[in-house]
DNA sequence: CTATTATATGTAAAATGAGACATAAGATCA
DNA sequence: TGATCTTATGTCTCATTTTACATATAATAG
């Protein structure tokens, strides 16, 4: 039971899901491969913290739909209880910007160009993602769901990652408004 | 070469580093253990990517120092020519997040209260770090190191750092108000 | 008809990273 | 004098993560 599985069962908490949309759904909090999901779950059901039925598709292949058991709500509270240990942040591009200097100004303004374009599109997404929570929800303007409200937990986070893109955002603009035209 | 050689590469294109030292400032970017940049170090020695020199010291242990060569900043040309990978984010905090309705709110306050002062902690060490900055290369208000100013990486990073850090308190802060009182 | 894409699950090997073990000089403190 | 802390470098093992290999159904595009 390594930090992954917790993951996979908060997310298994909300609703039962097949492996592949775990992959897919883990993603923005903790990144993972399938390849590293698909043996994890088959140790946590030999371990009893999830069950899985095979549900067959007209239209797409069969899947195996993933259920959290009782033992794993347990293993869940008894993680809640301990420290969260510190976020690891790694991004390329703050090694790159510590040394650009050495390139042309051209060269670091597509760096943050890609990067803006990047953090932007990530945030269309997460604001479609949230006008869908406010909309099923239907949430007074600046309301967030009770604390018992199972999408208290993806609110906030969708919360989390507006604000930071926004925030990485102005970032890549302002830099980008540092960088100087070419031929210096 | 892979990228938290580029990294080191990155540092030393400042200026000299011991292993040491590499280890503690390369954190904030690339989080690594000295037991991966040591066996790192000799290979880009033998690489040609960077070269070093045994410096004795009276009160400390001696220490190997670092330079990069030019082929070593050949590399960093080519490497920062390439497109940045995307950032990797990994936080236990928003895995926990996703399912606190399953506890307490106590528990989710004690979570959420710790990781506030987490980031208040780094807030005044980056801010110290850039008032430092500011002092040593008086730069008026607003002012930004030029392009090619050694520093310029420096400045963009820490003030990434601070914009990051303040976004994150005002999260928690922000979640800390949603969580009730107990004997919900 | 064929190629590609999305869905779906899996294994194996290689790279990366974390934690523990090991040593050692000099400083500080009790 | 002994204990601990900081600086300093190194190895080894184990866990984690990525990349590649592998297969299969159904839809869509050319």
């Amino acid at each position: 039971m390594n930090t992954l599985s917790y993951g996979l069962l908060s997310l298994l908490s909300h609703s039962p899901l097949s492996g592949y949309d775990l992959t897919l759904r883990i993603q923005p909090f903790w990144p993972a491969k399938h390849s590293q999901i698909y043996p994890l779950l088959s140790q946590m059901e030999k371990d009893e913290q999830v069950t899985f039925e095979t549900v067959a598709q007209s239209d797409k292949p069969d899947k195996k739909v993933y259920s959290i058991t009782d033992k794993g709500i347990d293993s869940l509270r008894e993680w809640l209880s301990e420290p969260a240990s510190a976020p690891v942040l790694r991004d390329e591009l703050m090694l790159k910007a510590y040394c650009v200097p050495l390139v042309d100004p051209s060269i670091t303004r597509d760096l943050f160009q890609s990067r803006l374009e990047y953090y932007r599109n990530n945030l269309q997404r997460y604001e479609e993602k949230i006008r869908k929570i406010k909309e099923t929800s239907d949430l007074d303007e600046g309301e967030v769901p009770a604390y018992r409200d199972p999408l208290f937990g993806a609110y906030i986070l969708l919360n989390k990652a507006l604000m930071s893109c926004r925030t990485n955002i102005e970032w890549c603009e302002w830099v980008l408004s540092a960088i100087p035209q070419d031929h210096t």
